[in-house]
DNA sequence: CATCTGACGACCG
DNA sequence: GCGGTCGCCAGAT
């Protein structure tokens, strides 16, 4: 399906980095929000080099089910990302793409809209 | 073609 | 901060 420029911005985060799923659909201007943005992460193709395990929900909780969830854990730390319960610091490692470029807050904001 | 379901997020209590 | 509800879209059954 389409979701290739989503598997290309999520290849561009950087190593210790993580993006969350409303953040990417906000960037791809993708319909239906992070919904949208999290089917495509469904349908990652493994073996593709696609650090899917970069990508979390929004308050950075990894939003995983199943034995997943602790794979994803474990390559985020790997990576030196901390990781507590499940939940991701986003004020220490959340990336944002230059599109957005904010240079006050490190949440994520959300009054994008022209 | 009708329904259900799901890597989400906002809102409300 | 946590849990329940609603809206959204695409794929699967």
């Amino acid at each position: 399906m389409s979701w290739n420029p989503v598997y290309r911005l999520v290849q561009r985060i950087p190593r210790g980095k993580v993006l969350t799923y409303g953040g990417l659909a906000r960037v791809l201007r993708l319909p239906g929000g992070a919904r949208t943005a999290g089917r495509a992460m469904a349908a990652t193709p493994s073996g593709k080099g696609i650090p899917w395990h970069r990508v979390i929900g929004d308050h950075g909780k990894i939003l995983i089910r199943g034995p997943h969830a602790l794979l994803q854990k474990k390559l985020l730390e790997s990576e030196g990302v901390s990781v507590v319960e499940f939940r991701v610091d986003l004020k220490r490692h959340l990336w944002q793409p230059r599109k957005i470029g904010k240079s006050k807050s490190a949440a994520p904001r959300k009054r994008a809209r022209k």
